[in-house]
DNA sequence: GCATCACTATTCACTATGTGTATAGTGACG
DNA sequence: CGTCACTATACACATAGTGAATAGTGATGC
């Protein structure tokens, strides 16, 4: 519960409550996706369940009741050992465009996986202009800039595995050699 | 439903069980996760339920009952759909080397956080070397050759960012400069 | 003075996806 | 002829996230 950890993270600071962490998660990580208010209550409850928060207080300031939660010993020696550990780099990489290619020729021929593959290097080269213009853009705060190198790096990869991708299949599309049906 | 998709598209040559379904992904889809027999049959369901797939009958072979199930003219339509589309390059990229280190920060210190980073560094390099060598070993097909370049991309990736990380938190911890506890 | 709006704060029922275990039939092997 | 491996499915459950509803407060305009 990767959501429930970095909820436990903004907690290690002091106690919150529900409202203030969604606004705390939003500002601290930008470039991740906002939290949704319902999604930050049912992990606060899942984590009340586990025993890794406890509710302290109810509070009431200028507008309807907060519930304050803050860690408890549990909370805190889970939090460091998911600190401590790695993110084990996936076992397992699912490569999203060879699976649609695939089952583009599965579905229907070359040619209907290389539009697809078209489609998706014009959305990522467009995405990919949009990163570097929110980059050089001297406005942009440290934390966006580098969020945007991460975003960039990894769009940079699939890149040039769509371009290999369209290569082989355009190799298969005026065939030489014809043998695989199979891109991935 | 991705999983959905995947299941449709190897239904679209034809009817199949189950069994054969969860084999037949895991054969075409190498280094990706193999799916779990529990999950074919629960997606089935639901696929079933949307009337994307039906059940046309019930075969004996040497063993247990199976269920065959064929694609239905909206299951074709749904998946001609899915393969029109392009995959939407995140418009939010998580990054969760950084969210980790950020939280090692409000937890711990700088030390914490470079020791997680350099963690998490050597791992992507074990794994980098992991798939340098299936990818150098002469009698890997073909397949799994392009999904360890894919998946070598993308380490690759993760791998510059976590230098830039470490050096920047280097920094921090021989302070010249300190300004931020924030280094995503 | 009161309608309405914006903001704060939470709840709840629901959907989607995946997991783990139990069950059951068949042939092969020693 | 017991038990082992393989084929095949079902079902209850767990986990994560969504969307709409509810409710309190103060400010703003008229």
């Amino acid at each position: 519960m990767s959501t429930g950890h970095v909820l436990m993270g903004l907690l290690a600071a002091g106690g919150r409550h529900g409202y203030d962490l969604k606004k705390a998660h939003d500002e601290r990580f930008v470039g991740a996706r906002p939290l949704a208010f319902g999604q930050v209550y049912a992990t606060l409850e899942r984590l009340q369940k586990k025993g890794f928060i406890e509710a302290v207080e109810i509070e009431r300031v200028d507008g309807p009741d907060r519930t304050v939660y803050r860690l408890t010993d549990a909370g805190r020696a889970d939090l460091a050992a998911w600190v401590g550990d790695v993110e084990p780099p996936a076992p397992f990489v699912a490569n999203p465009f060879a699976t649609k290619a695939t089952i583009a020729l599965l579905v229907g021929d070359a040619d209907l996986a290389s539009r697809y593959l078209r489609k998706q290097r014009a959305a990522h080269l467009d995405r990919m202009r949009e990163y570097t213009r929110v980059k050089t853009d001297p406005s942009t705060p440290m934390s966006e800039v580098l969020a945007a190198d991460y975003a960039i790096a990894h769009l940079d990869a699939d890149l040039r595995w769509l371009e290999t991708a369209l290569d082989r299949i355009t190799a298969l599309h005026h065939p030489l050699t014809t043998e695989s049906d199979d891109i991935s």
